[in-house]
DNA sequence: CAATAAATTTAGACAAATCTAAAAATGATT
DNA sequence: AATCATTTTTAGATTTGTCTAAATTTATTG
């Protein structure tokens, strides 16, 4: 199946909007991620379904089916192997990298792509630390433990961002904090949730909301 | 100056049709190297001169402009740069990489670019031994000597390949020679001008037509 | 140099991806 | 349940890159 990088586009905004319970996907939200106008996503999804990647009811909703999904993970897991290149090889700030790799995602060749992730190891999470699905589309499992639910003494390592917004990243990168750095929670303010840490021999304090969008693994 | 995939093909094309003295090309040269029609040219070279990247007369030819051969120049660098990561950080061979360069050849990220290319140590020529132009467009001199030109008893350098058909990369590849081997040429056949060179310890006998195809340096 | 051949352009059409405006279906509300 | 608001689709148009067929220009040649 050989798509075009519109329609490969929306096999990954389906993807994203319909979230892993494989939900129906409002023809709005479609519009609204993809920034085009509902009557040109309700034309897309009827070449969509004539080519067999998603289910599509008039009126109803779209959802990816099994092709589809796959398709659009295949799309995932290079858009995130180029994010650990860009990062990891040639030295990008984390926050720098999506639309880079928006454009490499779409580059054909599975030999380029399994010589790409062996080439960076094989690794199972990007510098988001989001998982990078393996050949056959399957995730690496993350424990989904935030900065939040931390408790006061414990010295953690940051694992990922739940929010990769540039704003949020731009913020995380200003602190220097990155992937893999160890904080020491000092302690949890009980009036707005804000944590006191120590980051490499510095102390400051973060926001309980900047705190809710930190993935976390205990040291 | 923001170009579609197709334009940039198109400026390529007209790069590598006019050679290195900017001839004036015919609307039929470019058509076979797209392989498209001739009519579907016109339309194109009548679009490419309103956004003044080539001059263009009716009936006459077409030929890039400075900017347009800039441009072109750009996407080459690209390509090359491509083609040596694929070859010296992936680990294909060079035969392979072609068409996998075309597509990455058109990510648009000048830090990217420049990034790639510190990452591969400023290669001056991609694994095929062309000459990669560096930002501003200017190219490596290479010396134009062939194996055809060697004498007997000398030891020559590969440098690179003139023909870089598949065919003939394939060829090259089946012999075990790669950039950078050292050739000891034992000698000329006078009468079909094949060569016998030893290689890797081996000894064997190169046709006249191979042999001017393959760029060398006395070593 | 006039006729013929070759190269090129023009004219008109089509598919893909998009838009706006209008119509239809769904859902929410009194 | 009837009406109104929202969502979605349909209809018709536009742009880009392409095509075929016909017309035109340039080149060749008897």
């Amino acid at each position: 199946m050989n798509l075009s990088l519109t329609e490969e586009n929306y096999l990954k905004a389906l993807f994203f909007i319909s979230g892993s319970e494989g939900n129906l996907v409002n023809t709005n939200a479609v519009a609204e991620r993809m920034e085009t106008k509902p009557a040109t996503v309700t034309d897309m999804l009827r070449k969509l379904k004539k080519k067999e990647l998603i289910e599509y009811q008039p009126y109803k909703g779209s959802r990816l089916n099994k092709e589809g999904r796959l398709y659009a993970i295949q799309i995932l897991r290079k858009h995130r192997l180029w994010e650990t290149f860009l990062v990891d090889k040639l030295g990008f700030g984390w926050e720098e990298v999506h639309d880079i790799a928006e454009q490499l995602e779409h580059v054909r060749s599975p030999k380029l792509t399994q010589r790409l992730a062996s080439f960076l190891g094989n690794p199972q999470f990007d510098p988001h630390g989001d998982p990078i699905p393996d050949e056959s589309g399957a995730f690496p499992i993350r424990e989904e433990l935030t900065l939040d639910r931390s408790v006061e003494g414990e010295v953690v390592i940051v694992k990922g961002v739940k929010d990769s917004s540039p704003e949020f990243l731009n913020y995380i990168a200003k602190l220097g904090i990155k992937l893999g750095d160890s904080l020491n929670v000092l302690s949890v303010e009980p009036f707005d949730g804000s944590i006191l840490l120590v980051h490499n021999r510095q102390e400051f304090r973060l926001s309980a909301q900047a705190s809710t969008n930190l993935y976390i693994s205990r040291a």
